[in-house]
DNA sequence: ATACAAAACTAATAAGTGTTAGTTTTGTAT
DNA sequence: ATACAAAACTAACACTTATTAGTTTTGTAT
């Protein structure tokens, strides 16, 4: 085994990232336990520190893993040459396309990112506060330009925010509704209240 | 102390509820100890039992009284002979002043519910189900009349209670914006968002 | 003042926590 | 085959958890 950290060793890193975020999303951070990380990567407890520093640090990976994610596909749509509302709406799509694929991560950073160490939840939540900021810009920028009603930035990015996370509930009952049509219906409901 | 089971003794209970609130809210159900909660009530923590059965009967208890607040709004509103739309903002107006007079239950409610003992925890959802689909009824209304949208309306009912959820959120950082604001531009955001 | 129960206390229990130490197994490069 | 390190294991530690038992204090009705 002279693989020094690639291949074999950072995928079972990653298993345990993995199965950590599932398992944090149905216990939360504080309930799960080493013992049932374990369980479920089929190895004993203290095996997993052979790949991991701590239990805090695969909240870290998750936390900072989406938070990256996010701030990454912000950036690329302040760039674009659209109007507020077109770029409203590919935020919103691309927070909903988030949840559908990626949603334990996404759970596990908006439900527990509180149990992140100093300075990494400072961090956090800057990078969070920053990513607001910018959507408030966006939406500014709607208002000055007539495209959208005269409303609060902030109560907007807030009420946009919170719907989507709401999708954190439909996931268990996704029963007769088609990604699509929720997609669609959401992105109707939030955006035609938006616009003038 | 002749005294059975009225007057201080059960505003010493309250007193219990009122403090768990707080702390559930800011540490979680799960991280937050009696021992930290017995620090608030300026007692030790073996002394709590004299006036509770457990630590999860306080989560109960908050579960509970936040549930059947939300129930009975809802029944008085099904009753009224008002439109659709008027229903849904009264609805929504309720949910926004919950947040502002009971934010640390609504909070507990909304964030820690999963950590209640069965048959409590059933109990719980079945009435979120009830509460989702009656909401959802009177959304159903609205569309049939022509008032609303054709949407989905489970993804607008969901569209609606996470948005108001996120109050949870703006509480923290309630500078510069009135309640008053906040509340208003919130109905407007969701209520035109909803209605033809 | 006496009686009595509510409610505080101290001490202890059994179970579970994340994590470390030390050892053995495993798998690959030579 | 040998060497060697990655990664598994067992055993244990130091600590925290909710809760119970047993005892003492407190406060009020008589």
């Amino acid at each position: 085994m002279t693989k020094i950290k690639t291949a074999k060793n950072s995928s079972k890193k990653d298993l345990i990232i993995q199965k950590g975020a599932g398992l944090f999303r149905t216990k939360g951070f504080m309930a799960a336990s080493m013992r049932d990380l374990a369980d479920e990567v089929g190895v004993e407890a203290p095996s997993l520190y052979n790949h991991i520093g701590s239990k805090g640090e695969i909240l870290q990976v998750i936390c900072f893993k989406v938070a990256a994610e996010f701030t990454a596909q912000l950036e690329e749509t302040e760039k674009e040459n659209w109007n507020a509302a077109t770029k409203i709406e590919a935020l919103i799509r691309f927070h909903i396309s988030m949840m559908a694929n990626n949603f334990d991560e996404v759970f596990v950073a908006n439900n527990d990112w509180k149990y992140m160490d100093e300075p990494f939840l400072t961090n956090f939540l800057n990078q969070r506060r920053s990513y607001e900021k910018k959507m408030m810009a966006i939406i500014e920028a709607g208002i000055k330009k007539k495209e959208f009603k005269n409303i609060h930035p902030y109560v907007a990015v807030l009420t946009l925010l919170s719907a989507v996370r709401g999708l954190e509930y439909w996931h268990k009952s996704k029963k007769s509704i088609s990604a699509k049509v929720l997609e669609d219906d959401m992105i109707k409901h939030l955006i035609t209240g938006l616009i003038k």
